[in-house]
DNA sequence: CGGTCGTAGTTCGAATTCGAACGACGAGAC
DNA sequence: GTCTCGTCGTTCGAATTCGAACTACGACCG
């Protein structure tokens, strides 16, 4: 098929849509810096492992959720062992498995740095939206996920 | 003031917003490989240049528009240098700047990459939204983008 | 002119990321 | 059982990123 640049909306969105990213995983990262040594991958997986189920999950799985490698994985959990804010345990239903546990330092971590890692997404982000726009970017950006989780994955 | 948490709404909003940018830089990146060597912030840099007047920009200037550090930048126009698709050019009026310009060959490999790269943006985003949805897309991401360039910048 | 301050681009070391290769284990066919 | 294939997590080397320190230059004041 002939090629189909983008029109001048669609540009400005994809643009718009990258430059935000990149802007806003900047300030994120600068912000909790500040506040006491965290990065944002490192927040993120604290973030996914508080939500699960029993505060724990399989590397593989967490790999997946957060959009990284497996290897990249490995490396961060090993930093935050270190750190004592994870621990890795043995998976009892799959002797190749293993769990990364939050621990309660961890959650300490986790609640710290929360109040400044939120007020940076509001202040750029979620409170310059009103209630529609917002739930127009949760049906949108929910979509192209699932799109991107489906189709070929590799 | 208290802490603002972030409801179901703002949640789902923030989510797929992390989540989208993840994945669409991964897909993006693993096209660009298969597609024949460039990388993605290295596509960025040489489409900032192509659209600029005289295809060319000083480095700062760059640096600012592609939302990377001073160093990085000087790293990756190293590299695309070596590669032929981009030259360092003395600045007229200031002889601390220099110039980084779009070599022909430059403008080459771009239009070679650029096919693939539509379709990647197109077929996970762009193609997935009506032009309501694209419109808000580009006014609130907009926003975004201004809000977090104007503010404190470090 | 000399002095001071800010900016431009680079260099350097450290940290983080990825993909490929590896060893260990699970699942199923036979 | 044993063979084969796929998955799991790690290790390794290479590439990329950042911030701090550095040098060179512009702008402004006296």
């Amino acid at each position: 098929m002939t090629e189909r640049w983008l029109d001048e909306v669609e540009m400005r969105a994809w643009v718009a849509f990258l430059d935000t990213s990149n802007l806003l995983l900047q300030r994120i990262n600068q912000q909790l810096r500040e506040d006491g040594g965290l990065t944002q991958p490192q927040y993120e997986l604290l973030t996914r492992l508080a939500e699960a189920p029993g505060q724990q999950m399989r590397m593989a799985e967490l790999a997946l959720a957060l959009v990284t490698s497996r290897s990249g994985l490995t490396y961060q959990v090993t930093q935050l062992e270190k750190a004592g804010l994870v621990r890795r345990e043995a998976c009892a239903s799959d002797d190749r498995g293993i769990l990364a546990v939050l621990t309660a330092q961890g959650e300490q971590a986790l609640l710290k740095a929360a109040p400044g890692h939120l007020r940076v997404v509001r202040e750029n982000l979620i409170d310059l939206l009103d209630r529609d726009q917002l739930t127009t970017l949760a049906d949108t950006l929910g979509r192209a996920r699932t799109h991107l989780r489906s189709a070929g994955n590799g």
